[in-house]
DNA sequence: TTATTCACAGAACAAACGTTCGTTATCACT
DNA sequence: AGTGATAACGAACGTTTGTTCTGTGAATAA
């Protein structure tokens, strides 16, 4: 079935996120009725009406006629206890990450998730992950391919990793953040086989920190 | 209110594995008659029964009058589409890795669990998690405080890296394994600055290969 | 201006649903 | 053998629940 615009309206939205907190809240979906008291709509038919949109959206799943008959679909939603971070692109990749803000910050906008431990993100805000491309930070333990987890970020503190976009060069790439005594930023490898890289304060923008690194070993 | 034992029937255990599938399955839980038909029992009022002696001991909850309203508690499951997989301790901690197999694998046993991306775990089984303890595998970018994602084999490749318990030392390790010319087999730690060990194969004993690696920076 | 579509509104219906009730069977203990 | 607790059983009840129906109003398109 051909899929419709993903747009919804203010209320459609609102119906989805009270679905969605609801489910995490209770450990099961809420009903149509459920729905209307907690999304101040005055009918169950208004409210089976949108649901039906959000179905034919892809957003959700609805078995009918079954009481709470709603699931989320996975592409959509970071279900309780688990956080879902989207993998935005790769770092060092000629262009910049598109990294959101936290006003239109969609994490169903992602083509690519990945679940990630709570303990790396409990209480960090503006968390994404990218996939590493090339080797410069092998001597951080960090190899072609790994995922790093990024924490949005505009300052780092010297030494950080961080994911740094070169507006002149356009490209983005992920170094260790020194400031230099003549005021210049260091862009440093953590590879003894590269050199550092100095350019311009105005010339790079902080897009994010590392705060942790996923490998899978196939 | 005082637990009871949490020990539980074999009907029990079978409504409780019933309702977590269940869930996993579809988004939402079963009702009593869902129940009823799927795990052969012969009327609601004896699920709902068997139901109740879940929720005293702590398994589940139920909120009265609410169709499906029952909710796995957090400590005695794993939801839909997240992995939770047990950290069992320490690798290189002086004594064996308490590797249970899968007629008495019971995840909820375990005090420390971490959610893992499904990319790492899937279609394998027997998965547990290790805290690294030492710098032995730093070339391998294994750092001293990564939880290595393991995967039970009591059989590995040569070179992959293995959780090995040295039955006469009475220790665990973490090394890249290989069977020597001569009939022993080389632990091969990947960090220049140590040597291998060479031990008789019965000594060892293969408790598990590492799948994938997660690591935190604070 | 008119027609069509979208969004809303309330009532009613029938099926789903959990609980209650009265009962029987089994088990453990004395 | 008797007793009490546990486990099971089936029927019935009242509430919960999703859908359908009929209608209205707003927005959009012709």
């Amino acid at each position: 079935m051909k899929r419709q615009s993903k747009a919804l309206s203010t209320k459609q939205k609102k119906i989805f996120e009270f679905i969605r907190d609801f489910l995490r809240e209770r450990g099961y979906p809420p009903t149509v009725r459920d729905i209307v008291h907690g999304c101040g709509i005055s009918s169950t038919s208004v409210a089976s009406y949108n649901l039906n949109i959000l179905k034919n959206k892809g957003y959700i799943r609805r078995s009918p006629d079954i009481s709470r008959g709603i699931e989320l679909l996975d592409s959509s939603v970071a279900l309780r206890n688990k956080v879902q971070v989207p993998v935005i692109g790769q770092i060092a990749a000629g262009k910049p990450i598109p990294v959101p803000d936290s006003d239109t910050w969609d994490v169903t906008a992602s083509a690519e998730t990945i679940e990630v431990p709570q303990s790396l993100t409990r209480g960090k805000e503006g968390i994404y992950a990218l996939k590493v491309k090339g080797l410069s930070m092998i001597d951080a333990l960090i190899n072609d391919g790994d995922i790093v987890l990024m924490q949005q970020m505009s300052v780092v503190e010297n030494g950080e990793m961080a994911a740094i976009w070169l507006k002149s060069e356009k490209e983005a790439t992920l170094k260790k953040f020194y400031y230099d005594k003549r005021g210049r930023v260091r862009l440093q490898p953590a590879n003894s086989q590269m050199k550092p890289i100095y350019v311009n304060p105005e010339n790079v923008e902080i897009q994010g920190k590392v705060i942790g690194v996923i490998r899978g070993l196939t």
